[in-house]
DNA sequence: GTAGCATAACTGACTGGTCAGTCATTTAAT
DNA sequence: ATTAAATGACTGACCAGTCAGTTATGCTAC
């Protein structure tokens, strides 16, 4: 009745079962990201994980179960991540906001991450509890930071005081839709990341600054 | 065998049958972007057009073609009024700019179309058809269009020369990241399209702009 | 007009294939 | 030897696509 075994927290079984775990995760986000949620086969998760079906079903309660923790578990080294960017407050807004987009440049859109960028817009209606979760614990700590950033600039006036409704999306806009077009028009239309990040940076840096007098 | 008869190219019965044609696109618009390509069934586009499941394959042989003919009929308006837009050369780059975004915004954005969007992204990988379709009919265009505007601001030293990769892109990514928002994320964070849209313009015509000293 | 006929439009029960989820059995770890 | 992990054949629900049968439309002759 009582939990009183497991003195070794991290036996070989737990282990194994952790690696197992993580392969299932690895082999979801390959077939949800090919085919998309409803037209993903639990049995070729399953293969792709070296695995049989059953075994897929003692690790997840359901296929819904299997698409959310693959979603959580390849957004949480994300978030750690994201938190490291918050150090060093010394340097001027444009070097954060510049640092903070490479990274998201480097981290997300240069990665298998993108695909779980797309689920969320392709699947997110589909699945409230996922794009509430992911709005939650992902989107509203990157606005924040953006946001915070934004105002440090104005605040040190390097940019203007631009009060306008959303702003922080239009900053990163970009960069969205670099990924996206990535996985959707990238075989018809390539585009180089690096030097398109180099562009959305000057347009974007040049657009916020302060003492730009136009027309 | 010679194909004589038929003098009356709109007798009744065509227009009935066009207008069942309508009516099923419609309803399939309806019925894919509520739940996407895969889970999406011919019972419910049926019933949503008010027939029965037989009639809906004696208008599209499957429902791949179904999907890409809704698809192509959803868009050929828009092209139509994209036309339309390329009159009156004598005014300013940016007020062309603006005119373009603004047509973006109120006739796509904020508009059934904008499902369409969506479900390009989401499906577009999956119908490599479809995507380069919509790729050579609309997105090309498009960029067309925003291309030269950008090129006439600078010779006409509205704005500044940014040679870079993906400038196109980013001056009309805002547009797409507020779209994409709406059917993702408006039910947790609500935007206001119309002020999105002010600071949008804001953003990027200033940053196109020339003599701007930055830094 | 309208009766009769030909053809087009439509219907919905049915089929065959697919796939999420189960569970009795087998295999591996301790 | 005992328990945990894994298997894969199986079931039941679901659904794209079909087709024999039904209904509506238009046409011709009267």
């Amino acid at each position: 009745m009582s939990e009183v075994a497991e003195a070794a927290p991290t036996s070989r079984r737990e282990q194994q079962k952790e690696a197992r775990r993580l392969a299932l995760v690895d082999a979801a986000l390959a077939v949800f990201s090919r085919v998309g949620y409803a037209a993903a086969k639990i049995d070729d998760v399953a293969e792709e994980a070296g695995v049989s079906k059953g075994t897929v079903y003692l690790y997840f309660d359901s296929k819904e179960q299997l698409f959310e923790g693959m979603v959580k578990s390849k957004m949480s080294p994300m978030l750690n991540n994201v938190a490291s960017l918050a150090i060093d407050p010394d340097q001027s807004a444009t070097d954060r906001l510049k640092q903070h987009l490479r990274f998201f440049y480097t981290k997300v859109l240069d990665t298998d991450r993108r695909q779980i960028m797309r689920l969320i817009m392709s699947e997110g209606p589909n699945f409230p509890h996922l794009a509430e979760f992911y709005h939650a614990n992902v989107l509203s700590r990157g606005q924040a930071m953006i946001n915070a950033i934004i105002q440090q600039g104005i605040e040190t006036g390097e940019f203007r005081n631009m009060a306008g409704h959303g702003l922080m999306h239009n900053v990163v806009a970009g960069a969205l839709v670099a990924g996206i077009w990535k996985l959707v028009f990238d075989r018809f239309q390539p585009i180089d990341l690096d030097s398109y990040f180099d562009t959305h940076v000057d347009l974007i840096l040049n657009g916020l600054c302060a003492a730009a007098p136009r027309d």
